[in-house]
DNA sequence: GCTTTGATGCGCT
DNA sequence: GCGCATCAAAGCT
């Protein structure tokens, strides 16, 4: 596979992106590029394919439902805080949405890897690019994410970010129920490139 | 303090 | 496509 170009580092998308409403924001990061620098100073990620919203009120499938816990006060906090959770012995990641006391967020689904795909397929065990960042827990072990990192600020850390990437066209958008919850399956907050080989499952 | 339960992924079929 | 390993947090008692 060749590597695409190195994207923009010092341009990472702005406060006021996160400032809104969750499905909108998850909308909008398809096409985005989500990228870590490790302290060798490799430079993974990937342009985001697959992304779920879930909400500050009346979403019982969302961890904030209960109101603010210490697991889940990331979710709360200003747009573009990191919350990063354990479920199932692995990690998944989010970017809070909306306003500071909102519990909100957006989870990183999947992405479609472009950078660095030999550290992160040693970081995986796992050669199989389609294996690599296909899911939000193959993704955050891809990427070195972990509850180390919950409450980061997405917006001004230097070493892990979200850029500007492609525009994604509404044609080549689909959403649908999201995954693996019970409750909350008839909304329809997951958000997919169609046309991408990287999701976590065929739609 | 103890039990239950997942916003999952792997390995095998 | 299906069973199950694995563990932190929630929710009880």
């Amino acid at each position: 596979m060749t590597e695409t170009p190195l994207p923009r580092l010092n341009q990472p998308l702005p406060r006021s992106f996160y400032a809104r409403p969750a499905p909108q924001v998850a909308r909008d990061l398809l096409g985005k590029s989500l990228v870590r620098v490790t302290e060798q100073g490799d430079l993974l990620g990937g342009k985001i394919v697959e992304t779920e919203a879930y909400l500050a009120t009346d979403d019982p499938a969302s961890h904030s439902f209960r109101g603010p816990t210490r697991r889940n006060q990331s979710m709360f906090g200003p747009p573009g805080t990191l919350y990063v959770y354990t479920i199932h012995a692995k990690y998944c990641m989010n970017i809070s949405t909306e306003a500071v006391g909102v519990g909100s967020a957006v989870l990183i689904r999947a992405v479609e890897p472009l950078w660095g795909i030999g550290p992160m397929s040693v970081a995986r065990g796992q050669s199989d690019p389609r294996k690599l960042t296909s899911g939000p827990a193959m993704l955050c072990q891809a990427l070195g994410v972990t509850t180390a990192d919950d409450g980061l600020d997405l917006v001004t850390l230097p070493w892990l970010r979200v850029l500007q990437g492609v525009a994604v066209e509404p044609s080549d958008v689909q959403s649908g129920p999201r995954i693996g919850i019970r409750q909350g399956q008839e909304l329809p907050l997951r958000f997919r490139v169609i046309a991408t080989r990287f999701a976590s499952r065929p739609w």
